[in-house]
DNA sequence: ATCTTAAATTGACATAGATCAATAATATCG
DNA sequence: CGATATTATTGATCTATGTCAATTTAAGAT
C-alpha cells in the first residue's frame, strides 16, 4: 500500500515511545535529520530546540540578515528566493516537509526564506547546532545527503530556466510539485491522489519559479487546458489528464 | 602578501613532508578535501587513488553512466552539463581545483563533466570511497563544505539565469570566471592580475552556460567593449578595464 | 607566406515572451 | 446578499533575443 520511496511514517514512529513527547509527536522524526538520532542524543538535542509557527506569506529569515537559527520543515511549504538591487525576484527553491532550511556553517544566509502555506517548523540556534553537527557524524551524514538531493534540483532547474520554453517550464513544474506534494501528504498520513492536487502557488509566484511573467504563465495553462493535459477547477486545483504527454513537454526522457 | 582568500599553500605543504610522494607533489593537498586528513589517513586513502590526465575536450563522465569513479580537480577546468532529451544543453557548473566531482553516494551521475583545458584529476573508485566517507568524519565534513559552497553559486546562476538580461549575464560570467581562475592561478604559485585573463571558453561554451546563443554572446561582448567596460584581444585575452560598472551590471549590491 | 578550417562577428529578419491595458473570476467584507 | 479588492485571463502591441546568412578574424598546415 506504501508508496515505495515514502518513509513508512505511522509504523516507524511507534519505535520512538520513549522519545520527549515534542519529537514524539513530530511529523519528521522518522525521515528527517532526526531520523538518524536515537532517542537518548534526540533528547540532548531537543534540549537546543523550539518550535515555531509562520502564518502564509510571513517572511521566515532575511537575506542580508546575520542565521540565527535554522530549522527543519515540520509541515506546510516554505520559499527560498533571492532578489536583484532593483527588485527582480528568483525563487530558487521550495522547502517541504522535512527539508532544511538555512545555510550551516555560516553566519549569513543567501537568500530569503519565506511561508508559502502555512507553516511549522522546529529551530536550533545557529552556533550551538554548528557544534552539535561536528560532533554528531550520523547527523551531519544526513543532512549532508538532504544537501545533496538539494544540489540535483537546483541543477535541474538551472537546465529548466537556461534551456526551456515556458509551456515546457510551466509543464514541469506542475508534475515536480504534484510529486513533491503527494510524498508531503503520504507523511501527513492523509489520503493523496497524485494526479488531482491544489496549486498552493498563485501565478505570481510561479512567475518567480520559473523567471517568466503572470501573464506568460497563465497563457501557458490556457495552453495546456485546451491540449486537454491538464483540467483546472477555480484556478487553483490541477487535474493531470495525460502525465506521459506532461513528462515529454518537461524533457523526463522515456527511452 | 597572500591574498586573504587564498589558501597559502607553499607553507602548509612543507608540513606535509611525510605523505607519499603523489600527495606531497599533489597541487591541492593543502586546500582540497584531503585537507582535512593528516599523514596516516591520507596514506590509507591514497591506496584507492589514481591520478588521470584528460585532453581539452574530453568526456570525464556521462550523464547515464553508472558512477564509477569520483576525483578531486588538481589542475584544469571541468565543465558540468545537462542536456535535454532533444540535445539543448546547459552548462550547470564549472570545477576548478580543488573542487570534488561526482555524486557522493548515489550511484549515478546527474550531469555530464568534460575537460574544458587539459585537466588532471585524482580518482577514487565510488564504493571504496563512500565507505571511507562514512568512516572519515573529517573527510566527510570538508566535502560537505565543498557541496554547500557549489549548492550556493548554483543558485546564485539560477538568479542570473532565470532573471538577468543577456548582458548582465555576460557582465556576471566574466566576473566570476575572473576571480575563479585568479584564486587557482594563485593557487599554482602562479603570478595572476585579477583583471587581465584569457577567457578559455569559447562563445559556445559561454552560451551554453548563460542560456544564450553564440551571436548573443557574441553582440554582448561588443557592446561592452563598446561601453570601454573590457578590452579583448585575439577574442581570448579579457582586460576588465571598469570593475565597479560591470559589478553593478551583474548586480553585485555596493552599499 | 599562402591555403584551409574553425571560431567570432555582424547584419537582416522572425518570434517568444514582455509589457500595457481591459475584462473576468474569485475571495473578502460589511 | 451585494460591494470591493485581489488574482487570473485575454488581447494588442513591443522588444530582447533567436535564427539564418554573410563576412571577418584567427589558427594550423603545408
Amino acid at each position: 500500500m506504501h508508496n515505495k520511496n515514502v518513509v513508512p511514517f505511522i509504523t516507524e514512529k511507534s519505535d520512538c515511545g520513549s522519545d520527549h513527547p515534542v519529537c514524539q509527536a513530530c511529523e519528521v522524526r522518522a525521515c528527517g535529520m532526526c531520523s538518524e538520532l536515537n532517542t537518548d542524543t534526540l533528547q540532548e538535542l531537543r534540549k537546543i530546540t523550539r518550535t515555531k509557527e509562520y502564518k502564509a506569506g510571513e517572511q521566515i529569515f532575511c537575506d542580508e540578515e546575520p542565521t540565527e537559527n535554522y530549522a527543519t520543515i515540520k509541515s506546510g511549504i516554505v520559499k527560498l528566493s533571492k532578489i536583484l538591487p532593483d527588485g527582480r525576484q528568483q525563487t530558487i527553491g521550495l522547502g517541504f516537509p522535512p527539508d532544511f532550511i538555512g545555510r550551516a556553517f555560516k553566519d549569513k544566509n543567501s537568500s530569503f526564506a519565506s511561508a508559502l502555506t502555512d507553516v511549522t517548523v522546529c529551530t536550533f540556534p545557529r552556533e550551538l547546532f554548528n557544534d552539535y553537527l561536528k560532533s554528531t557524524p550520523s547527523l551531519e551524514h544526513k543532512l549532508f545527503e538532504l544537501t545533496l538531493n538539494e544540489l540535483d534540483s537546483a541543477r535541474e532547474w538551472m537546465l529548466m530556466l537556461g534551456r526551456m520554453t515556458a509551456l515546457e517550464k510551466v509543464a514541469a513544474l506542475l508534475l515536480d510539485f504534484s510529486d513533491r506534494l503527494h510524498k508531503a501528504r503520504l507523511l501527513q498520513g492523509l489520503d493523496s491522489e497524485k494526479n488531482n492536487f491544489e496549486l498552493l502557488l498563485t501565478r505570481a509566484e510561479i512567475s518567480d519559479f520559473l523567471g517568466l511573467t503572470i501573464e506568460t504563465v497563465s497563457r501557458q495553462f490556457s495552453t495546456l487546458k485546451q491540449k486537454n493535459l491538464i483540467a483546472i477547477k477555480n484556478q487553483r486545483f490541477i487535474d493531470i489528464l495525460d502525465r506521459p504527454a506532461l513528462d515529454i513537454l518537461a524533457g523526463h526522457e522515456n527511452y
